[in-house]
DNA sequence: CACCAGGCAAGTA
DNA sequence: TACTTGCATGGT
């Protein structure tokens, strides 16, 4: 594949998007349950996710006053299912205090603002790190902030596209300094990179059917 | 049975 | 700065 960065990176998503889009992450109904459901699928199935937030849901524990309110145990029982529930809790947990304690508990002021600003601040929050801020500022306060995970780092370092010891920060770069800054873009090609990994990328024989294939030969 | 999932932080050298 | 380890359930 010759040219440009931009061109090959458009070429994938369109071809990854002709073949399983639109998926129309992220799947929640509200701001809130994506802060939530990023914090809770840290290293975790979402499979196993969906059930605690059903679980948070049934208990009418599914918004920023209850979980505020729930005792620790508690809420780490809701969320059992979705592994490291106690990090989690305190995750979570603290999370809403900064909400509480630096926006007077509005979280609609909190995602109001600049996105870079706000990628700062939840980067300063004990349990959100590079992944989930994103996740947060894409998903939750819409603003364009590219969403990189190991699925990023398996497709293309073995595509030879990028080199799989860069950080975070570099391979997050590899595309935002290529790719015009669009919110529903962002949000669906990393929704379509996680879709490829978990169909293709994570034994070695399913890559033999990996739609990205076709971009090995030219 | 072993291995992994839509990471992160703390500890070590 | 660059590794290593703990966190933990549930699916394959």
């Amino acid at each position: 594949m010759r040219g440009n960065r931009l061109e090959l990176l458009q070429q994938i998503y369109d071809k990854l998007f002709e073949t399983f889009g639109p998926l129309g992450w992220w799947p929640a109904e509200t701001p809130f349950e994506v802060v939530l459901g990023a914090i809770l699928t840290q290293n975790t199935a979402w499979k196993n996710v969906v059930k605690a937030i059903d679980n948070l849901r049934e208990n009418n524990a599914l918004n920023f006053r209850a979980i505020c309110d729930l005792p620790a145990p508690t809420l780490a029982a809701l969320i059992r299912s979705s592994g490291f529930y106690n990090e989690k809790t305190k995750k979570v947990k603290s999370f809403c205090e900064h909400i509480t304690q630096n926006w007077n508990g509005s979280l609609d002021d909190f995602l109001a603002r600049d996105g870079e600003e706000l990628r700062a601040e939840l980067l300063g929050i004990r349990g959100i790190g590079p992944e989930t801020a994103d996740c947060i500022v894409l998903y939750a306060a819409y603003k364009p902030s590219f969403v990189v995970d190991a699925y990023t780092y398996r497709i293309f370092s073995r595509h030879g596209w990028i080199d799989e010891t860069i950080s975070y920060d570099e391979l997050r770069n590899f595309f935002t300094e290529a790719l015009e800054p669009n919110v529903p873009f962002f949000q669906e090609y990393h929704a379509l990179l996680v879709k490829t990994g978990h169909l293709f990328c994570r034994r070695k024989p399913l890559c033999e059917s990996c739609p990205l294939n076709v971009f090995f030969e030219k």
